[in-house]
DNA sequence: GCTTTTTTGTACCGTTTCGCATATAAATTT
DNA sequence: AAATTTATATGCGAAACGGTACAAAAAAGC
């Protein structure tokens, strides 16, 4: 796949370039973002950034679909560990909770719900992007639930699917009080209080 | 107060000036809206904005709490009808609801929640007003929920402040939800499961 | 009718925006 | 070593940005 091309080497990780974007838009917001400002989180020029990944736009995509794309993996991973659905609900929570506070400067919640939802009253594929994204959301969790009754922790008339949804809910408001940084909000005890 | 002063009279009405820009960042949030697409939507040209409310910031912040105070206010008219606790709560939603879907074009859920959001990341002034009004919301609802103990709709037992925090959960997932259209979300059902 | 006061409309300022055209640099192939 | 291929760097240009100076316009007071 990578076969060592014939020309000039690229001087960046692509990887590395997206996750820096990312920095710049989950702070400011896709319209709040200059390419200049992409261009210097990144250390790559405007006619590199264009190159390697298209407009803006194209740049802000991939970021967030990358970011989430991990950020999903982190969350099953908490989420189907298997110590119970409580104990597993609450490490879902946390492990949300530490990358809604990855910026050691100020807590900036969700990128995905807290930037992509303005963009979406504009763009119609950046809206597609964000229904996906919560869906993925809400099926994961529906799925846990759904285990969780096979496993006998819920009874059979749980419905997994409203309680995904729910349960999903409660992230999103994480997502945005984390960035308001409400006062005397307590993330932890919000989480323990939802379970 | 509006003593009819002394020199031109001016040609727009305030508040429907606020409104009409209210519409604007809406959709398009903070970052995303220029000041000519205000001066179009309020009809007002930029030198009268700048004269009535200030610069841009203080046009969306003006406009961000006009809307919050009246939106609070329908929302508490009917979280305390007094029609028991389930009623006002499922009213309360769906007051809120129809809000987020106010514009005929595309709902664009709540512009407190899906586009401060966004700038808050950037702007302690606009960080805190979000902050403030995500904590009217849970102060108004545990107070609903704190008369719904004393009328012994809930036991005693019941935690007033932990119960207005998770409704008020609930209410910020509809609010992006509805911006983001997402596929196969049914507000109204989600809104019955949640009570 | 003239002055005073406030708002409106035109035009403009300097800056920043994005995208690209062109030139240079570094590697592989022949 | 020359030619080819790919990436980087400089910098241009048209448009849009937020904000403001200034003069015309419209009302009230004298």
């Amino acid at each position: 796949m990578t076969e060592r091309g014939r020309g000039r080497p690229r001087s960046y990780d692509p990887d590395a370039a997206l996750e820096a974007a990312l920095g710049a838009f989950w702070r400011r917001g896709f319209a709040g973002t200059s390419l200049d400002q992409i261009s210097a989180a990144t250390g790559m020029n405007r006619p590199s950034l264009y190159g390697a990944f298209g407009d803006k736009k194209a740049i802000y995509r991939k970021a967030i679909r990358k970011f989430n794309g991990e950020f999903l993996v982190r969350l099953r991973a908490a989420l189907f560990a298997g110590a119970g659905i409580e104990t597993d609900l609450v490490n879902f929570y946390l492990t949300a909770l530490q990358t809604y506070r990855a910026n050691p400067a100020a807590p900036l919640g969700c990128p995905v719900i807290c930037t992509a939802a303005t963009e979406a009253g504009v763009d119609p594929d950046v809206q597609a992007d964000l229904a996906a994204a919560l869906d993925l959301l809400d099926k994961g969790l529906a799925a846990r639930f759904e285990r969780a009754r096979r496993e006998a922790e819920l009874p059979p008339s749980a419905e997994p699917e409203k309680l995904g949804r729910l349960a999903g809910a409660l992230l999103h408001s994480l997502a945005v009080r984390v960035r308001a940084r409400q006062p005397g909000f307590e993330p932890e005890a919000f989480i323990q209080d939802s379970v």
